[in-house]
DNA sequence: CCCCGGGCATGACATTTGTCCTGCCCGGGT
DNA sequence: ACCCGGGCAGGACAAATGTCATGCCCGGGG
């Protein structure tokens, strides 16, 4: 029997998952989190086989928890599921030490079949990403110039972004100016929507 | 035998769904559509009693196709299920004709139950989302606000916008100013971010 | 008929944004 | 000891953005 942890936030697709790996004679759900910050303690008492992870959680990313996971919890895989095949997800994935990547496009039939394979010690990675992520190569923005473009995200102004990073204004700009250098874009609306396509975030 | 056609993006979400819902002993999944352009033809020649349509779709919005079955395919009753509970879908829905509004979060329970509901003439409605669209009021933008406002999405310059809806600049400008004006926002990030929240894209 | 809202356009203006240059501090490599 | 990348900050400047007033055209409603 495999025990796989479940870490969705939308519960439509969180319950249809689980009841069709529950379905497959071999694979058990022993765990379901709507939540980033719940996928450890559930893993910890649940001690499942593999971890199937979204990326984007509430609370806590499902990057990070994969790999807080690598040492709180050796010997539970990890496959991250995720909407978004993004290169820089991938690559952030596999530094995690995640075992598997898939994305939600694809068919059903894939996702138990992942599981198995992961479980097995194999690695379930999409060629075709990888190649995308290994060709686009690393993230060139500094972890600053990510604090200050998350700041800048939601449409705020220079003085409000400087406000939430404690950062004087001048700051702020050169960081932007940066990034919109390093994304090969015009203005900070152009280089969030590239460093998200990324997966720089 | 309801029959039921599914459109649905996400593969791995429309598998899922899809699964589950033939499952039931009353329901039968006749038709399944990954883009908002297939609708109405996979209803016309499926004849389902239930479409379930995701929103956001490429190609066309569930909400339009919705519309279009309302004369295409008069008995085919329309059920939204969407990821956001803007208030905005929901009125747009209704003035479409649908006859329920589910939104992803949520138990996968409800799904088959709100496909019987639909069938037997009920509307299925959140009384919350529904309270929140009825006080919300109608979308205050023009059309051509729309079109601007969609049009400088992706971080485009006025120029850019002015050349895409072909527009001078200034009157690009002039509707910029007046949706942020509408929306009670500062900039035209925080105005997309508003309107796109609001539902009124 | 007149008014009003919507679309379109100009020009003027203040503010914000993006660029560039300079400078300082720090820590890690060579 | 030296250099270099990164973070931080200031100033100066050009370009883009947002605001406002004005004007014109149209169509629908009172």
């Amino acid at each position: 029997m495999i025990r796989v942890l479940l870490a969705e936030d939308q519960g439509m697709m969180r319950g249809a998952l689980a009841l069709l790996l529950g379905m497959e004679e071999d694979i058990e759900v022993v765990a379901q989190v709507a939540a980033g910050d719940e996928i450890v303690p559930a893993a910890l008492t649940a001690r499942p086989d593999v971890a199937l992870l979204d990326i984007e959680l509430p609370g806590r990313s499902g990057l990070d928890a994969a790999a807080d996971l690598r040492v709180r919890c050796p010997g539970c895989r990890v496959l991250i599921l995720t909407t978004f095949g993004r290169p820089g997800y991938l690559r952030r994935a596999m530094e995690a030490g995640a075992a598997g990547f898939l994305v939600k496009d694809g068919p059903v039939e894939e996702l138990a079949a992942a599981v198995r394979r992961v479980l097995a010690g194999e690695k379930v990675i999409d060629p075709a990403l990888a190649a995308a992520a290994l060709g686009a190569g690393p993230n060139p923005l500094t972890a600053r110039e990510r604090d200050v473009l998350n700041a800048a995200a939601d449409g705020a102004t220079v003085a409000d972004v400087a406000a939430r990073v404690s950062l004087s204004e001048s700051t702020v700009r050169n960081h932007l100016s940066s990034v919109i250098g390093k994304t090969g874009t015009r203005n900070r609306m152009e280089a969030l929507r590239a460093a998200r396509r990324q997966g720089w975030l």
